[in-house]
RNA sequence: GCCCAGGUAGCUCAGUUGGUAGAGCAAGGGACUGAAAAUCCCUGUGUCGGCGGUUCAAUUCCGUCCCUGGGCA
């Protein structure tokens, strides 16, 4: 971006509970405004985790570009910041070559560490991460907080005393860090004011998502998921690791080892990913700032307000 | 047809030595500052299979009928 030019880019962030139709409205803007898009997806990310996620495919007449997908080897761990990082690089880069940046996916967390920033702290280091664990796992959660407690009350009480997960993610960062991580703030840094941020949230009707829901877990699973699982099973993936915290992974694994039947795990995948559209409803309800539109009305509203806030940058 | 075992929340089941009931899962709501598709919190009235009987009181005891599973003919 040059400097002198007073006009900021435009940065599309496209948003919504899972199986809404993210994906091909993104793939359609991207197509007229000459886009490309910047999966904010948690699973995504993992090599070799494709059908679950319903990972976009690359083959196509005019195939749409895509960042952040395959970035990681589902024996590691991934992140918020590590995804933020990377994808505030990929966004220069495309803003760089004069296109436009879309970001898309279900994670509010990644897109919040995203235009929000993160606090100043290191990513989680693997052997102490795996050692608080097996602490905890041993004292128990009670433990683990009054343990927090005394090195960080204030987070202390912020967590739930049963949340381990986020008392011992506080732990950490006391230990590597040296700081409490209540002394922790977000402020709104300066990257996201680099940008003319449109942010789109796709909301369908309950009736009409359960149904996509539905069908597209079908389609999963018809669609060699099990095949998929196998595979990664006989690389030497753990079950335990978190790539196959992925909804339906779990499950399908237990099918394809004659533990569940196909029914049952169909229905299960279903009730799993009705709750996790849920959580990202209650996620997605806070953001105020965002513009709300049906599946249906979302490829025009999206043209045209990208369309007149350029119009308003170019006049200031 | 006979003999067992059951019929209790949407599902799987627990329980009430007679005073109209509770868990897990599902469902609904909420939280979320580097595991986030993760993790955590809140919400349980249902002819206790039908009908009779005994009783102040029956889902609980008795009778009978219906249904399901298993066994024997």
């Amino acid at each position: 971006m040059s400097p002198a030019r007073r006009k900021r880019p435009p940065l599309l962030v496209l948003f919504g509970p899972t199986a809404a139709g993210k994906t091909e409205i993104a793939e359609e803007v991207a197509r007229r405004r000459s886009g490309e898009i910047v999966s904010a997806d948690a699973f995504a990310v993992y090599r070799g985790f494709d059908v679950g996620t319903a990972k976009p495919s690359r083959q196509g007449a005019a195939p749409i570009s895509y960042h952040l997908i395959d970035v990681a080897d589902p024996q590691e761990a991934f992140s918020a910041g590590r995804w933020a990082a990377e994808a505030r690089v990929a966004i220069e880069e495309i803003a760089g070559r004069g296109r436009l940046p879309i970001v898309c996916g279900g994670s509010g967390f990644y897109v919040s560490a995203l235009l929000d920033g993160l606090a100043a702290a290191d990513a989680p280091e693997a052997d102490l991460r795996n050692g608080l664990v097996t602490w905890a796992s041993t004292r128990g959660a009670e433990r683990a907080h009054r343990m927090l407690e005394l090195n960080d009350p204030v987070a202390a009480s912020r967590i739930p005393v049963r949340n381990v997960r986020r008392a011992l993610r506080a732990l950490e960062i006391v230990f590597t860090t040296g700081a409490r991580a209540s002394g922790r703030v977000a402020r709104p840094d300066a990257w996201r004011e680099k940008w003319r941020v449109v942010k789109v949230v796709i909301e369908p009707s309950r009736r009409d998502l359960y149904d996509r829901i539905e069908d597209r877990v079908r389609r999963m699973l018809d669609g060699g998921w099990d095949a998929e699982v196998r595979h990664l099973i006989r690389s030497g993936l753990p079950l335990e690791s978190n790539a196959f915290g992925a909804i339906g992974y779990r499950e399908v694994a237990r099918w394809i080892s004659g533990r569940a039947g196909r029914e049952e795990t169909q229905r299960e995948i279903v009730a799993a990913t009705r709750r996790l559209a849920k959580r990202q409803k209650t996620w997605l309800a806070r953001e105020r700032e965002a513009i709300r539109v049906t599946p249906e009305e979302a490829l025009p509203a999206i043209l045209q307000l990208l369309d007149s806030s350029a119009e308003t940058e170019k006049t200031e």
